[in-house]
DNA sequence: TCAAACCCTCACATTGATGTGAAGGTCTAC
DNA sequence: GTAGACCTTCACATCAATGTGAGGGTTTGA
C-alpha cells in the first residue's frame, strides 16, 4: 500500500510516517516511480511504535527493543551483546515502573470520579 | 526547604522545579529575601509530576488531574464540572491503554530475554 | 488532455521539556 | 569584609516529535 493509505489506516500523517522511517522504525519498499510501498504488517507495526511513543518511550529506545518484539521470534540471537541485554532489562524495568505510576495515578482518578458521583447522587 | 534540597531530594535541576512552578504543577512560598520555600510534601509531589511525565503525560493535563490525587481528598466537588469530568474520563481511559501498550511490550521484552538467556545456555 | 489527487524531497516553524549561562542579590563561615 | 555557596530572573539554546508549505513529478478519471 502507499503512504496515503497507511496513513489512513494508522490515523498517522504522512509527515509522521517518514519520520518513523527516517528514524528506523519502520521500512518501505520503493515503487518504480519513487512512491514508498509498504507491506500489511507495517500497519500494525505503526500503531505498535504510536503507543510506545505515548508511552513516553523516545524512538532511539523504541528502535532498540522493537527487533525484540517480532513474532514469531526472528532475531539472530548472537547478536544480542551484554550490553544491549543490559539496555534491554534496564528499559524493561523501566516500563514496569511506568506503567505502575500510570495505573497508581488512574485509579487515584477513579476514586476522585466515584467520589463526584456518590456526591452528586446524595446532593441531587 | 529551599529548591537546592527539594532539587538533591527528588532528582531533578533547580530549573525544572522553576519549570513546573510556573506550569502550576507545584506552588512555593517565599521567604523574605524572595527565597522559594517548599514543605515536606512537595518532595512527593515532585516525584509523583516526574513520574506522570516520564509516563509520557504532558503538563497541561498533569495539572488537570493532580487535584484529584490529592489524599485526603480536598476538592470542592461542586466544582467539578461535566466537562471536566468528561477530560478525566477520557484521561484515565488512555491511561489504562498506555499501561497496558506497555506491558504488553515490557513483557515481550521479558520473552525475548528468557529466550536469549535459554540459547546461550544450551549454546555454551 | 486536463484537473484532481496522489507522491517525492527539502526546509523552515513550532511546541514541550529541558540545559546553560549571565547579571545580580543573600547568607555563612572564616 | 570577603569568598563561596546559595538564591533570584531572564534569555537564549537544544532536542524530539510534529506541522506546514514550496516546488515538482505521477496517476487516474472525466
Amino acid at each position: 500500500m502507499r503512504i496515503g493509505e497507511l496513513a489512513e489506516r494508522t490515523g498517522t500523517s504522512r509527515r509522521l510516517l517518514r519520520y518513523y522511517e527516517e528514524q528506523g522504525l519502520i521500512v518501505a519498499g520503493r515503487g518504480p516511480n519513487g512512491y514508498r510501498d509498504y507491506d500489511e504488517p507495517t500497519v500494525d507495526r505503526v500503531i505498535q511504535v504510536r503507543g510506545l511513543l505515548d508511552a513516553g518511550l523516545p524512538t532511539r529506545i523504541i528502535k532498540q527493543i522493537l527487533p525484540c518484539l517480532d513474532k514469531p521470534r526472528t532475531i539472530y540471537f548472537p547478536d544480542a551483546t551484554p550490553e544491549m541485554i543490559a539496555t534491554l532489562e534496564a528499559e524493561r524495568d523501566r516500563m514496569t515502573r511506568r506503567a505502575e505510576c500510570l495505573l497508581r495515578n488512574r485509579d487515584a482518578i477513579g476514586e476522585y470520579l466515584d467520589a463526584v458521583r456518590e456526591y452528586n447522587r446524595v446532593q441531587v
